[in-house]
DNA sequence: CAATCTTTCCCATGATGTGGGATGCCCTTC
DNA sequence: GAAGGGCATCCCACATCATGGGAAAGATTG
């Protein structure tokens, strides 16, 4: 018979239970406030608790999670923490955080850099006038301008919108149709920014602009935000303008040079089958 | 067809071949330049190609890889680093940055702070002069300032030295005897510091001073680290002090005040229901 | 153009993970 | 103080799920 049935759909997990299991117990320490006894995983996973503390047992193991000596209790383990850092080291993203300090000192604002992961925007560095800001915190992409630039520019392979998990209200401007969201992910691609003007919380608003590879696609996403009296405006296409100049020198910063946006439609006006060498 | 795969014995993990697995993918990642092929990823792990294939993919799935859509290889995904932002959070490693960096550019060194994670310290969190320095890495516990703490004040379940792998020479001054590394550790516990003086590399000395929680182990450990021409002999007095002082002041920021190991023996009002032998 | 090394899919086999249940601990409640 | 519930942990029979060989299709090299 051919081999027509392209089964893998969005979410076919193929062989591997076990370790999706797994990977879903570490994600469930997201939501939470870092510790978790055996049967609270179980439960969350709905998941019976011999086989929730197998997984954990295993995981620990690993050392991607760690047991409380007293409470017995999991939290995110030593192996977590170093592979994150390594990875923030090989996108170097490293590289980003004097950028964005600098931007976030001369703006007045918290300046956050987001790559795509899944369904939402992940914060992975940040510079803030004010300390703690959301690192490793995970934002929707239809309510942030951060997601709305991350699905702008999306690569082809994860620009549709159908896709997506429903769309959430957080507040009452928030956007919850997809034509919509069509509409406005056009106006941003037009404009060549995103604004979040209380979409995802009253009394915030947020400016984002990509950081493009070769393609034209995101590589990352960059974000001021702060209040509206901050951001008032008339001021806003300064704070566009500051966030671009900080994206096109992040664009330098994380991208190899053969990937870089700004240098290759400079070399490269209008060659398109070319393989880039 | 009896598998030999027994012979990890360093922790029989009971049910969970599969998770154990796709966790040693992923720490395949450590060593390497960034990215992997699936069939490279087979040969290290010595496993058919089929199912590191079928690992990668469940990993790509879960956002723990991430596979490039031209050459296919696999690198670390989205989940890693944001998790990784996350645990160190969870472990208040982002409020260390500031004094690590005051550190470096007080002592003119490198200032890094590592947890025990297995059989090796886990440089978290560093300060330096010169911008990398040596983040997410893996260090020896038998060669290095950082781990020679974090042995000398390990916790009980972590003291035993016979569990260590087989303690490798990096120079002609590393301890690779195991009598002799129980030596040195008296020596450190009895000093308060521990050094190192090109046992790891030649022409590094760096010296390191445990963070230590209530029950006096080491919750994590801070070095500073240079050549033997900035860490003289005479000037190590004032490196050791330097490293103490910020030690002390990580302990208020690491831990909560009930296991803080300065401030809890002084400070204990309303003595709780508590261990009143 | 052939040789080689990829990635990816399919499938029969049995090794492997699964969840019910039992045990003992600790803390709360009556 | 006794009773109760919640928890971590271990054991075991069952059958589900991961395993690796194999093959097809593509990519790369000489």
């Amino acid at each position: 018979m051919t081999t027509d049935a392209r089964t893998h759909a969005a979410g076919a997990p193929p062989g591997a239970q076990a370790v999706t299991r797994a990977l879903r117990l570490l994600h469930c320490f997201r939501d939470n406030t870092g510790e978790l006894t055996a049967s609270q995983l179980a439960r969350r996973m709905e998941l019976s608790v011999s086989t929730a503390h197998r997984l954990a047992r295993t995981l620990v193991a690993a050392g991607f999670l760690e047991q409380d000596e007293h409470s017995a209790r999991y939290r995110l383990g030593p192996s977590v923490a170093e592979l994150g850092q390594l990875s923030l080291h090989q996108r170097g993203m490293h590289r980003a955080l004097p950028e964005l300090d600098a931007l976030a000192r001369v703006t007045g604002t918290t300046a956050d850099l987001a790559i795509r992961g899944g369904a939402h925007a992940v914060i992975l560095v940040g510079g803030s006038v004010n300390a703690a800001s959301g690192l490793g915190l995970r934002r929707p992409l239809h309510s942030t301008a951060l997601g709305k630039v991350l699905l702008a520019w999306a690569r082809p392979g994860e620009q549709e919108l159908d896709a997506l998990p429903p769309l959430q209200a957080h507040t009452d401007r928030t956007i919850i149709g997809l034509a919509e969201l069509r509409a406005e992910l056009d106006r941003v691609r037009q404009a060549g920014h995103a604004l979040n003007d209380g979409e995802s919380a009253y009394g915030v608003r947020t400016a984002a602009v990509p950081v493009l590879d070769a393609a034209g696609h995101a590589h990352a996403a960059l974000a001021v935000r702060s209040t509206p009296d901050v951001i008032t405006d008339d001021r806003l296409g300064w704070f566009v303008a500051r966030a671009h100049a900080c994206a096109r020198a992040l664009e330098v910063l994380l991208l190899p040079p053969d990937q870089r946006h700004s240098a290759a439609d400079a070399v490269n006006p209008g060659a398109p089958a070319g393989p880039a060498s």
